[in-house]
DNA sequence: TTTGTTTATTGCAATATTACGATTAATGTA
DNA sequence: TACATTAATCGTAATATTGCAATAAACAAA
């Protein structure tokens, strides 16, 4: 089917795979890792640091944006993308609580 | 095309987004949060637990399975799933890494 | 051996994702 | 105004994912 069926599931389980899928594609980690590294946040760069083609970064940098990771400024003619620190560190928090999981009691085969 | 150009980015970058693409899913956020808790890991009950169909889970869990992050034995006629604390603690560095990057930095416009 | 129980696999339909050419929109500059 | 530059959007093709019915496989017990 293709269709996850999201209303089984609890909201922060909804949460954590969100967050998660953007993070499943290796464009989208290197855009963030980019825009972490290039604290000027310089982005047209994007494209030529990344070897895919405009509309296709353009297309993740929307993924990014529409889920609050990463925040847009227009600058003339060009469009000056950034992390937003505020809910990079709220969605490290959800991610943080489920990675972390105590593994003491686990792992009894 | 719905192919990912995985040969124009970094292993950690492919490494990163395979991890975080099996927890794209809230029924494998879910499975796992269940094998965190039920330590006896007794694990055919992952599918009334979870309202997904038999063959379903079965698929979700050859995914985790597959990246090392649970464990199957089976006992029986019946399967016992856990997770793998080594190849978990493993993950959980790689994925920290890149969720903890310098902030301080980032956020100019 | 037959039967029941549990899990894996197969096959397929429905939907989602990825990528990019072509185009459009927005803005700066001559 | 006309032109150049940059980024977003549209449309579409190729591939991936999700879910499940049907079936097979593995094992225990009678």
């Amino acid at each position: 089917m293709g269709l996850a069926k999201t209303e089984m599931f609890t909201d922060l389980q909804n949460e954590i795979a969100l967050f998660a899928k953007v993070f499943g594609h290796p464009a989208r980690v290197a855009i963030l890792q980019h825009l972490f590294k290039i604290n000027n946040c310089i982005c047209g760069d994007l494209v030529n640091e990344i070897g895919l083609a405009q509309p296709t970064i353009s297309q993740h940098l929307k993924e990014l944006k529409h889920l609050g990771l990463i925040k847009g400024n227009v600058e003339g003619t060009s469009v000056c993308y950034c992390i937003d620190t505020v809910n990079w560190t709220k969605m490290k928090e959800v991610m943080s609580q489920f990675l972390n999981q105590d593994l003491n009691k686990s792992e009894c085969c």
